[in-house]
DNA sequence: CTGAAAGCGCTTACAG
DNA sequence: CTGAAAGCGCTTACAG
């Protein structure tokens, strides 16, 4: 670097030599910038062009080392290829980290094959009112279209999403009419946990739902509800929520009543499947030989050590999220491109053995 | 080379209303395009408007949802408030997810403090040629600037960015002069783990390393190197990588030979860890009553259960990822602004005491 | 203090 | 088959 002194008048812009353009190429081939454009999109469009044209072109491009500027490219073609993901929870990404990230993979897998890139919209952590949240939404605009995973979710920025027109797709089951999302069978897959434990002996059984209205966990326990009374489980109290008082007092009170097998949910806190193994741990009981103890959900991380109690990995069904974040960037996808209709798909979930249930065995 | 594979793939216009741009709010608020610029970059150029254009103005795109859009903003100025990450591997995200995600958690956090949003470039993961990667490597343009991460990189792609001037970071030290990165004191972190090996009685010690050049395995082994000579451990055949045959054999014939610890090293794969601590369990060996056994490095993920043979957490040192991901954020940030000089910076890994290393037990 | 104009590098009708 | 023109949505001198 040889001159010190002033700073060059020139704006901001990187340093660097500058790069050749199609207009250098026009010029050097001695055609127009268009037919450069032309020449260089291949036959994308359709266009026919003369072959000597096009090797002058292509040789005038090869011999500058042009390189298409991306960003100019993708004002003019009115999309930016970029897709928005924007996860909604109160402490991302601490708390939910582990529920997240099967999503993110099975979106940046899809994206990726794709050809589209992704804007992660971080706004929903901060979000601690309710207007940053729809400034926050708002913000997904940048993006050709839009990803939507949480919980919970501010509904008003969403439905002016909506009323725009803007593409945007729900990962998870959505009540509101009309809007796309990719789902999980809660309602088959938690039936199906139900109906194993009835085939292994048991009757008198407890489903501790977390406390809390999404979807995600009225599915699940409509799933219970339905699986016990189709296979002859008792459905008086079966249903308790995380917010019914100590979880370890609870657990001594189902015992006494006969109750053999407990079913909880997995949610994006893990709190009522974390508060249920330590109490179970605390009390000296031993799953399956205690009790049984079913998950309906992937659990949010392989424990770091085993749990004390448990004889493995948890029984229930896993929840193909990764599956759910490619469906989603496809739906996506077609939305942008111009589907017409909202539409909606749910997975199928997977069946987890485990080692965590067995037949019943009666507490005192 | 004039390539013509520019994303993304081509145009049907989004359905649905249009976004509002400026000359939407111009004409709400009475005012001209360019007023409603200086309006909402604020105080940014210096300009000062009139209060009452600017509350018609602020209050019309409100109205209006307006959102710039980020890639007419970087196309004419250079600069749209985005940072990219690209990663490279050969096969991501499954292979290493684990690794992959505490640094994009430590990104996202410092890069959501300092107001910037995210673009997650996809795409590495089709490379399967160098020519795609040259092309996926170009989109990076459309942030203000990039991080990248991970071992291996293709050189020619880069080389052009930085020549063209176009700021990035890397996430992990690199060899090539003039780059800028933020690294782990991989050299340190790994001496500290033989002498503390050496200081609990052990002196015949081997390091098996993974068959690979980048600049982490590199470290690692010096630090080894270094740590045993200083710390006096004997040093002949003490390293041995990957390639140089089966595991199982290799462990059974340093115990004849009085080996009393292994170290390994994590890397993206974990496949030296899984192959020894696989070895151990079928040799029915344990850690540490028979072997101490040192990992440099964090492993990638928990257990998904208890692993035969140890006797919990694996001892050595853990990565702090998620802080080089901040660190790289703030970095690429002064590199954007304006920061001359290429920097980079070495952050220290935390010891991991662990449950693996103790006194050492001479085999047979 | 604000408008009119030029321009960032490309794509895409529309004429010829 | 190819050129001239308009435009993608913004920023930034430059006039008034």
């Amino acid at each position: 670097m040889s001159d010190t002194a002033s700073p060059p008048p020139t704006p901001p812009r990187p340093a660097g030599r500058a790069k050749p353009r199609q207009s250098d190429i026009a010029r050097a081939a001695g055609v127009s910038q268009a037919t450069v454009s032309l020449v260089l999109r291949g036959a994308a469009t359709g266009v026919v062009l003369a072959p000597e044209t096009r090797r002058r072109v292509l040789s005038a491009a090869e011999e500058l080392g042009y390189v298409p500027d991306p960003v100019a490219t993708r004002l003019a073609a009115a999309r930016n290829g970029m897709l928005g993901l924007y996860t909604f929870s109160t402490t991302f990404p601490t708390d939910v980290a582990h529920s997240y990230y099967p999503v993110l993979v099975g979106v940046e897998e899809e994206a990726a094959a794709q050809g589209q890139d992704l804007i992660l919209f971080t706004g929903a952590s901060r979000a601690a009112d309710p207007t940053s949240d729809a400034a926050a939404v708002r913000r997904v605009r940048a993006a050709d279209g839009c990803l939507f995973f949480g919980r919970h979710v501010p509904r008003d920025p969403i439905r002016r999403l909506s009323e725009d027109g803007f593409p945007f797709v729900y990962i998870g089951r959505r009540e509101e009419p009309g809007i796309s999302y990719v789902g999980a069978d809660y309602v088959s897959a938690s039936a199906e946990v139900a109906a194993r434990l009835a085939a292994l002996g048991h009757r008198r059984v407890r489903y501790l739902r977390e406390n809390d209205d999404a979807p995600a966990s009225t599915d699940r326990e409509r799933g219970v509800a339905d699986g016990a009374r189709g296979s002859g489980l008792e459905t008086d109290g079966l249903v308790e929520r995380t917010d019914g008082g100590d979880v370890e007092a609870r657990l001594a009170r189902w015992r006494d009543e006969g109750v053999t097998a407990v079913i909880t949910e997995e949610t994006d806190t893990g709190a009522a499947l974390s508060g249920l193994t330590a109490a179970v741990a605390r009390a000296g009981l031993s799953c399956p030989g205690d009790l049984s103890l079913a998950l309906l959900g992937t659990p949010a991380a392989a424990p770091a050590a085993p749990v004390p109690g448990l004889a493995g990995a948890i029984s229930g069904f896993g929840v193909p999220m990764r599956e759910m974040g490619r469906a989603a960037v496809r739906l996506l996808l077609d939305l942008i491109e111009g589907g017409p209709a909202p539409r909606s798909h749910l997975l199928a979930c997977e069946p987890v053995a485990g080692a965590t249930i067995g037949p019943p065995h009666p507490g005192r």
